[in-house]
DNA sequence: CGCCGTTTTGATAGTTATCAAATATGGTGG
DNA sequence: CCACCATATTTGATAACTATCAAAACGGCG
């Protein structure tokens, strides 16, 4: 219960310092001179589980992630899925495009989440935004996929999750969330499964072994790396931020 | 060698159509009033295994793949690599974009290659053909790459196959190269491996199966895929082209 | 004809999935 | 505060899939 609580407060934490920082998408717009960009947001809660943007959904705000986590899935007919991509506290679930205005992927929220959205009606304003914030969501986005190709297509199960949980830091991070005394990551295994291509069973197993092996600490929703500049090199971890080619 | 000329001729029929288009850059520009921009393209060409773009190399030019395939790669220390991202003949290959201007990849061709780039220095006729055509090969890449994730990450070796394949040929067609009556596709074995996250021989066997149940026709470099429609369904297959939903 | 890269085959090991059940956890109402 | 519920984690036994290693066959090319 003690432990419980803890990750609670870390949890509502980074909350707290998100929403501190104004959000993330002013945060980009303003080293870029957007600071014109004043758009009142609109936010919103929805327990887990729900879907957040439905495949083929028109989209006509830009709509970012204030707290918790969701991800785009691709549903299978045969019930397997996959987690294409997650969607962290801070960043941008998606913003209307000019020529594709259809949401390609459904989005669904992996704990209680609470959205905002900008209705931004201006269509330069939206270009001078897309120029300067949204581009570099979309470039960490590209990053974050391309990472994700690599790990689960050519590394294993150990690999995988060491490589996720590294990322994740590094996102949270990159939002502004502390990380250095671990960090809390409100999915289940089975989620974690379907994020990296493998069964609940088998990652709870190697979820074990890397407890066993010291790497992390693990357990309640919270998650703390040991030594995660060892594991960056054991796994090969590369940076997804823009402009660092990441060592 | 009288199957193989076919497949040379394919091949050579397929860099003249791309060529006869122009090229993709303005067959996607024109109809967005682009028709202004005519800066001249220079054209090179590179042997297969050339590297293309390297990590961390600056892109001053909107670069595009005229003929041949080429492929992000992820090269692991201890030899592993994976391809990420296929580009095939038509497709964008890399261009500067405000902020990020260092490649993040590195690409490198699969086959003989030719190689176009266009340099261009006013920054608002870059800003335009961004918006334009650029945002449209932007959207197909990230189609793409959620595709690959949703294939390495819950298919079979299999389904991944012939999942790719059918990819492969919607891309060719949309770049207005013909495959109704199959395609070339100039890639070995064990690069279709490095694409799936599999291992040469089990591509080999499994491409067997598909030979063997006649869904496919697949040697010395030429593809036909039999019944479309039917495989589609059978592996789930959707359109990675924007604003279609795929079904 | 002989060389080299690619495809194919065989035998075997290793990793990950599957299925089913037991245990733990957090939340809820009495 | 406790019993109870639903959900999540853990364990065990076994199967399936894919990798590994090594060698043979094939095909294009000089």
């Amino acid at each position: 219960m003690a432990v419980h609580s803890l990750a609670e407060r870390k949890l509502a934490d980074q909350d707290e310092r998100v929403e501190r920082c104004a959000h993330r998408l002013h945060r980009l717009a303003k080293p870029s001179g957007l600071d014109a960009f004043t758009t009142e947001a609109r936010t919103r809660q929805f327990p887990v589980r729900t879907e957040l943007l439905s495949r083929g959904q028109g989209i006509t705000a830009v709509t970012a992630l204030q707290s918790g986590w969701a991800g785009h899935v691709e549903l299978f007919p045969d019930g397997r899925r996959q987690i294409v991509h997650l969607v962290l506290p801070g960043e941008i679930i998606a913003y209307p495009r000019p020529g594709r205005t259809l949401a390609r992927s459904t989005v669904i929220a992996l704990s209680p989440v609470q959205v905002s959205t900008w209705q931004i009606d201006d269509q330069r304003e939206l270009a001078a935004l897309q120029l300067a914030a949204l581009s570099t969501s979309d470039a960490v986005d590209v990053e974050c996929l391309s990472n994700q190709i690599a790990r689960i297509g050519r590394r294993s199960a150990y690999e995988r999750i060491a490589h996720l949980l590294l990322e994740i830091r590094e996102r949270l991070d990159l939002a502004g969330l502390p990380t250095n005394h671990g960090f809390a990551m409100p999915l289940t295994q089975e989620v974690l499964a379907d994020v990296l291509g493998l069964t609940n069973v088998h990652v709870n197993r190697t979820l074990q072994q890397l407890r066993a092996e010291g790497q992390i600490d693990f357990a309640r929703g919270l998650v703390e790396i040991r030594d995660a500049e060892t594991l960056m090199r054991v796994v090969d971890y590369r940076s997804v931020i823009p402009n660092k080619t990441g060592s």
